[in-house]
RNA sequence: CGGGGAGUAGCUCAGCCCGGUAGAGCACUACGUUCGGGACGUAGGGGUCGCAGGUUCAAAUCCUGUCUCCCCGACCA
């Protein structure tokens, strides 16, 4: 391809609202452009990334037996009444009407629809197993669309759905996809990890997320470097404590201290001189309608996942001023968990397991009590784990430690179980002749989210640095001088010769100045590149460089240049 | 939804406090000089200063309202 076909509009200076390397890099390198909010038009360079990806992705899972098919984008809202979830969805989700007033919904995922196409169309044990996916648009109304194609409204997703007879064969295929997971991330290029996540919206109790390791993830994993434990910062567990008090301990008295406008464990404890993991952080959340008082270590903070799956909760949200206000008789930030009224479910967490003399608030207005003693002042309903982990707490698994990292979570698998078969009453016959409801697997992969994730790892000070197998080209030539037809004419040759050798080339063959196309080089990141140039010609030979080490130049003659480039290509281009 | 900030040329922004001819850089067009790491000169095109009211002889600038966008917290591939 030729760069003045290519529709490649490349700019110099940094789009304003751009804040992580990805968006930044691939709205300059002339990749993406915005429409709308969290909306963006996928350039031809970015359309040749997101097709290589695509490829690798088919393959992978064509290797483990799942065939690809295309599920509407337009949902009736009937269906989604039929899981339950057009209400648990809210807002993320996309609504509209069409001209008779019937309610309709973008697709965000497919369960409900390949469920009602499964229960139709699959009735014995002999159809199962079967693995069904689809590569295509999805739209969540995200409440804070960000950081360009990492988290858009408007996205391209691999979702798959596999069925089966029985506990054993979902089991496998989840394990196949596990692998196939790790097979396509590695071939991308990503330095990625499998964690054990927390499941959202989408249900089921086993499954994992990969999360591509980046300073500017949105998501917290915690590892074990012992035993390889690996979990979401909303899933990591706790080590259960117990929470007797040491017998050697002394209870102090319960005394009221007056801490005037001091609502935060900081500005309280730099008052008494006391250390935040001495208080009881007292939070009150509303489930279900229930109000639940959670307390936590003073410098822990609580996570609302933990929280909801302990509680079993469909909904779970901070209880509001107002309420705070009744229940405890305070305002926000003076709340203790004494003398609370008894019907409020009080919730403790692990962390405070075998502590005494704790600070909190007083539930009076300005004021915070000492020496609080859980046991004494206080009775728990239940000990629970309900705080997010961090680097430095013990692993739930083993005596070692977990290290704290960021991640983008590129791809979450799913153990579903019988979740929708059962809401949706999709079921077969059984060898016994029974019903029985399917067993499903739903497996995820943000592909437009890949894409960004690699340029997140592949990028210097230049621009973006594609590894090949999911680079827009495989080689750039860069012919300096136009006006030389020596220049031009060498260019050329290579140009159609690598092309013969069955490289995807883009020859830079705008009447630009030598600079310009070393600087666009470079910000578009095509990982092999020759340079045409008068200089080198002199001497009969051209000059191939790699994007990733831009400084080691090798002059070669033309004719070798391509066979060096060639076979470069092909020895990278499969990735892994 | 809550809290901050911004709307001026295609892009990045200055001008606003202190009202008086609408600007710079980049990009674009033409010509010339240049030509191996984002050149330079000359000439040019491009704006109802987000929108609606108000104050004033006069509003990008002051006031009121409104809309939109961006950033920070609750979502997820």
């Amino acid at each position: 391809m030729r760069w003045t076909r290519a529709f490649v509009p490349t700019l110099k200076e940094d789009p304003a609202d751009a804040e992580v390397a990805s968006h930044r890099l691939m709205v300059r390198a002339g990749m993406l452009r915005p429409l709308a909010r969290g909306i963006y038009s996928y350039l031809p360079l970015l359309q040749r990334t997101l097709r290589k990806i695509e490829r690798i992705v088919r393959e992978e899972l064509e290797r483990i037996g799942a065939t690809e098919l295309m599920l509407p984008i337009l949902h009736p809202a009937g269906l989604w009444r039929e899981s339950g979830r057009w209400e648990v969805y809210g807002p993320l989700m996309m609504r509209l009407e069409d001209r008779h007033d019937r309610p309709y919904a973008l697709g965000p995922t497919h369960e409900e629809v390949i469920t009602d196409l499964a229960r139709h169309e699959l009735r014995s044990y002999r159809d199962l197993p079967l693995s069904l996916f689809q590569i295509q648009t999805k739209f969540r109304d995200e409440i804070r669309p960000r950081f360009g194609i990492m988290r858009a409204r408007e996205f391209l997703m691999k979702d798959g759905y596999s069925f089966h007879a029985d506990e054993e064969s979902l089991r496998e295929h989840y394990r196949e996809y596990f692998d196939a997971y790790s097979r396509i991330f590695e071939r991308c290029g990503l330095d990625f990890r499998a964690v054990e996540a927390a499941s959202g919206a989408i249900g089921g109790e086993v499954n994992h997320e990969f999360m591509v390791l980046a300073e500017t993830g949105e998501s917290v994993v915690l590892a074990c470097g012992a035993c390889g434990y690996a979990a979401t910062s909303e899933r990591a567990e706790a080590v259960p404590a117990a929470h007797g008090l040491p017998p050697d301990h002394a209870p102090e008295p319960l005394e009221r201290v007056e801490t005037p406008g001091r609502t935060t464990v900081a500005e309280v404890a730099e008052q008494l001189a006391r250390e935040p993991h001495e208080f009881v952080k007292t939070l009150l959340f509303e489930a279900d309608g229930e109000t639940v008082a959670v307390m936590a270590r003073g410098d822990r903070e609580v996570s609302e996942a933990k929280l909801e799956s302990h509680l079993g909760a469909a909904r779970l949200e901070m209880a509001g001023p107002a309420r705070v206000r009744e229940v405890t008789g305070a305002e926000v930030g003076f709340a203790g968990p004494h003398g609370l009224p008894g019907d409020i479910r009080i919730v403790a967490d692990f962390s405070l397991a075998g502590r005494g003399d704790l600070v909190a608030g007083a539930n009076e207005t300005d004021f915070h009590v000492t020496g609080l003693e859980i046991g004494r002042d206080v009775e728990p309903d239940e000990w629970a784990d309900v705080i997010e982990l961090r680097g430095g707490d013990p692993c739930p698994r083993c005596d070692g430690e977990l290290d704290e990292s960021r991640g983008i979570e590129v791809g979450h698998i799913f153990d579903l179980g019988t979740k929708y078969s059962e809401a949706m009453g999709a079921t077969f016959l059984d060898d016994a002749g029974e019903e029985r409801p399917f067993l499903m697997g739903c497996y995820g992969l943000g592909v437009t989210r890949v894409a960004a994730a690699a340029v997140e790892q592949h990028h210097d000070d230049d621009g973006i640095v594609w590894p090949v197998p999911i680079a827009p080209y495989e080689v750039e030539i860069l012919p300096l001088n136009m006006d030389s037809a020596e220049v031009v004419d060498t260019a050329e040759r290579i140009y159609d010769a690598c092309r013969a050798e069955g490289v995807e080339t883009l020859l830079d063959d705008r009447d630009d100045r030598a600079g310009s196309k070393f600087a666009d080089a470079d910000l578009v990141g095509i990982p092999c590149r020759v340079v045409v140039g008068d200089r080198g010609l002199a001497d009969g030979v051209v000059e191939v460089a790699f994007r990733a080490a831009k400084r080691d130049l090798e002059r070669m003659p033309p004719e070798d240049a391509v066979d060096h480039v060639a076979s470069r290509v092909r020895l990278e281009r499969s990735g892994g």
